[in-house]
DNA sequence: ATGATTTACTAAAACGATTTAGTAGTTAGG
DNA sequence: CCTAACTACTAAATCGTTTTAGTAAATCAT
């Protein structure tokens, strides 16, 4: 597989480089007719193929722009994905996907690497553990936004669900379906990401304010299964949140395990509408996450169409997500 | 954000832009200590970061390859490209995840700007509709993989279920379990389409050899819903094949909808191993696909390290399912 | 008929790295 | 003391494009 490259062109079609490029970027202003057609054969003939790399080298815009998401296999994080490169496809831009496995490492290597290719933005759901190369980026003031979660200090915008709102409407669907125990069952906050935190935050002031009996359980998302083991106590009318998909998957599992009602003594809501959520037995309420807010925002932002907006205060966005009965 | 180029480096640390790109390409042979500090002072306080386009324009290699899946939606392509990744990272290699949304116009449009870019190796879930394209890159002998379906007449290795053998061992498990009625579901074959081809034709013949009554389902999967509802008939000791997650989704809906017991009287089994299987009531059997041997082997074919394996008979590698009973 | 404009192209510089060939200065060998 | 080998660098070519500044011929205006 030898490379055909422009040179090749020229001499096939007998007109010099710079006409190749010209033709190849439209710029026909003062062409021949008979002229186009010879490098439009030749192009074809050779099966001639630009070299992004040489392309790029020389014009400072690369048409793409790279999100890193925190784990790939979370539901929110591919729809902010597919939502993402549908604007990408409309503007003609390029989206390079990279998941970081919740590796901090892997993490810092995809950033690397993408600034490296040149990537005209990043958007990223930030693992935490590289709050130092996020700050460089926010000092050189390269396009980037976050996603889901935020970082203290660091002047990065960030576009997320409004958890506090979220943990609200979960907790106020319960109380109507006489929920009189409450549970919080998800990731536990030591590993200081937004979700985590605000979401267990809002669990612990909104029960609190209510003056309801209420439990938190979390762990680890390997270990949380044992951990509903051992701490979860069926009531009769007990109504939990599931914090998010891993803690909805791991709560259902022991559902089943122990053939728990959920009908009657048990009432759910998950944070994150899953497919699955609309076919299971019984169905399952859940909250939807403004996925097209986010997507819109983060992507916006990278590509500067944000600035022009009515000044903001601060670098967070939050979005209200919405309930979905079942 | 203003560019800091190599020469900024060579400046600030005193020397030539050679042992600059010496040093931080790791050949220091004959490098005085002091330059090496100097070198590696001034790379940290400009920030420099190496522009990956000026240094691949040399040096033929990108170590990056791409992968084109027809629908990220698909549990079954996540969980492929989540190894292929793993490979990747391993061996130093980047990977680029394109999403072709099963739409032919964006496959080609990735694969034009993947060769642009011009990534190494190239992994693709065909969506058919390029088949043009993929003859040409055969015929460049460009490294590239297909997988899960192959395209006739071309010589691209494709590594994929054996499907054969998947849907006998859902019928005969079927038939363990009492079935007398056999149902099949899934997308129509009409898009030429590997797995819809085969997994159905395999079916019918299946069924036909076994002389039991069979019933064929199958639509968009739009439309798969509605296709469900007006000819599915429940009866007292029905098996039914789900071809694929969507098809599982659909069916467990209409369920759902119209209180099918699924415990005794219909008998499910489902084409990929989804992660709500295992939490769904009752629990659903699955045919886990051979996920690991498929993205190898497409890795390794794409790597050109299967070049040394025994010499193959035809440019299709079929991996066997397993059922995992629930 | 002369200069100005338009048309249709090309030569050469530039982008930011890598790499090859080369240049001194130093040390070692005989 | 002279040559060979080693050390520590640098100049310049190169990769495949884009782009700027031309050039030369044809057309037009006066």
């Amino acid at each position: 597989m030898k490379k055909v490259t422009i040179k090749d062109v020229a001499q096939e079609a007998g007109v010099s480089t710079s006409t190749v490029s010209q033709y190849l970027n439209g710029r026909y202003h003062y062409m021949g007719e008979e002229t186009k057609e010879r490098v439009a054969e030749a192009v074809e003939a050779l099966g001639y193929r630009p070299n992004y790399m040489a392309r790029n080298l020389k014009s400072a815009s690369t048409k793409t722009i790279g999100i890193i998401v925190s784990n790939i296999l979370h539901h929110f994080a591919v729809s902010v994905t597919r939502k993402i490169e549908d604007y990408c496809d409309r503007d003609g831009y390029n989206l390079i996907i990279c998941n970081a496995d919740d590796d901090p490492k892997k993490e810092r290597k995809y950033i690397d690497g993408l600034l490296e290719k040149q990537v005209d933005g990043l958007i990223i759901m930030p693992t935490r553990g590289n709050d130092d190369l996020y700050r460089k980026l926010a000092a050189q003031e390269f396009p980037i936004a976050f996603i889901d979660r935020y970082v203290e200090n660091i002047d990065i915008p960030a576009f997320k669900l409004d958890n506090h709102h979220a943990i609200s409407l979960t907790v106020d669907y319960l109380k109507g379906r006489g929920a009189e125990t409450f549970y919080y069952i998800g990731a536990s906050d030591d590993m200081s990401l937004t979700p985590r935190i605000e979401r267990l935050a809002a669990f612990r002031e909104i029960a609190g304010e209510m003056g309801v009996p209420h439990h938190v359980i979390t762990a680890t998302n390997a270990s949380l299964y044992e951990k509903v083991e051992m701490e979860f106590e069926s009531g009769e009318a007990a109504g939990i949140v599931l914090a998010n998909d891993f803690a909805l998957m791991a709560f259902l599992k022991y559902a089943n395990n122990h053939d728990l009602d959920l009908e009657t003594d048990n009432h759910l809501v998950a944070i994150d509408d899953l497919p699955l959520a609309g076919v299971y037995r019984p169905e399952i309420t859940t909250i939807a996450q403004p996925i097209e807010a986010i997507a819109e925002g983060a992507y916006r932002n990278v590509m500067g169409s944000l600035k022009d907006e009515a000044p903001r205060e601060g670098p967070i966005y939050s979005f209200k997500g919405e309930i979905v009965e079942r």
